[in-house]
DNA sequence: CAGTTAGGTTATCGACGCTCACTCACTCGT
DNA sequence: ACGAGTGAGTGAGCGTCGATAACCTAACTG
């Protein structure tokens, strides 16, 4: 006989958009369980919700509608695990070092919630550059650029503070793509790994903002010497 | 009437492998040409070739095996743009941020190559790690690895090669990674942003092997304040 | 109870990756 | 000269996918 199909209940009357709710889940929880985005089709997210494949398209435009929903989602978790971890910093730069460690082991274990948030296409292409920065990394981008503001309150950080945020997000960014995309290299502990790029780019930028352009790293590198 | 079908003559009996070829090649350039993975489909590049669809089976086990070769192709075009920037470099270090903005420049002019290669999941698993080295990232991580090596002989950096090889291409794998997804975020001039970036982490780097760990920023900063 | 309509369904489309059975057309041993 | 063997390539078709059009019916309203 055929695997038990979930039977689900017509929604009465004014309840139509709970099946959105119930697709919005049903995507999400396929998407954790298989780890893989090619399992999320729009036939097994029906069946799973006891529903027809028709039927998502009365609350998701097409199947790009709803992976944007899926993505909203892991955003909004990625967002809450890096806002716990930086609740408990001690000072601005510590906070933005939680941050990325945090950033990078949701990455880890959320690889392909991860993968698709981040690997996508951009699906609209948003006139203004306002609504571009909301619209492709929600709260999470804003909350790093807060944490920057503050270490530029600080003065342990100096210059434009978008332009810091990216340098930041794209060396902690780069660490999490990376090791998503290539597991089996050889990896050194990932904590201390993510902890030290991440210092090693703010020391970077803390010192560079300061230097005139000239200098080169070697000059630098010497002075350094007496910190040792 | 119909698209004028190209017609292929068959090859001659030895030759068989001349269908590899062309089919390897229309494969690239209708990746190049319409710059989307999706429009590269067994159908398209078995009509562009003139040939029928199973024809493709002859040489390559599956779509995966063929997107593979592709792949193969474009870590070769990125390893030689990196090679050629790094040639011209005074000092080794320079020729890591040359290296890195090549990387960059490569990444954002064939932004649909790019992503195929560094962000499809692994395709074998490789058992031991440096079998994983080289067939994850081929020749071109071995040169930056090469790079920090130099780096390493004349005493700018200190440390594990490998490991600081990693936080250099997860930085610079991090800006173009970013720069391809986000396409619509307000990002600084390209080529001075990235070789900050490159910069600021080298210079991290080179200054955080050398620092006693309990050292914070703060202190390193005003530290260097000196260099003004 | 009748009528409306929100909340679905059934049937179908074209494109996809992939497989199997099959046919050429050339070559080579006899 | 000629039939067997084989390298090179097809045609038809399976199952799945995202998407659409047409239709139905349960639930609420008057």
């Amino acid at each position: 006989m055929p695997d038990a199909v979930p039977v689900r209940r017509r929604a009465p009357r004014g309840q139509g958009a709970a099946l959105r709710e119930e697709v919005l889940n049903a995507a999400i929880d396929l998407l954790a369980e298989t780890g893989s985005e090619e399992a999320v089709s729009l036939r097994a997210v029906a069946q799973r919700v006891g529903v027809s494949v028709p039927s998502i398209y009365l609350h998701f435009a097409d199947k790009k509608a709803l992976l944007d929903a899926v993505c909203e989602q892991v955003f909004a978790a990625l967002d809450v695990a890096m806002t716990q971890a930086a609740a408990i910093a001690d000072d601005p730069f510590q906070g933005l070092r939680r941050m990325g460690v945090a950033y990078v082991r949701f990455a880890r274990d959320h690889p392909e919630q991860y993968r698709i948030v981040m690997m996508r296409p951009d699906a609209r292409h948003a006139a203004d550059e306002a609504a571009a920065k909301h619209a492709a990394a929600g709260d999470a981008f804003q909350h790093l650029l807060d944490g920057v503001a503050a270490c530029l309150a600080t003065g342990v950080l100096e210059g434009d503070p978008v332009t810091l945020g990216l340098q930041l997000w794209s060396a902690t960014h780069g660490v999490a793509s990376l090791l998503i995309a290539k597991p089996d290299f050889p990896w050194p502990p990932l904590e201390d790994f993510v902890d030290a790029t991440i210092c090693a780019a703010g020391l970077g930028l803390a010192a560079g903002t300061r230097l005139p352009d000239g200098l080169a790293l070697d000059d630098v590198v010497r002075r350094l010497e007496g910190l040792r």
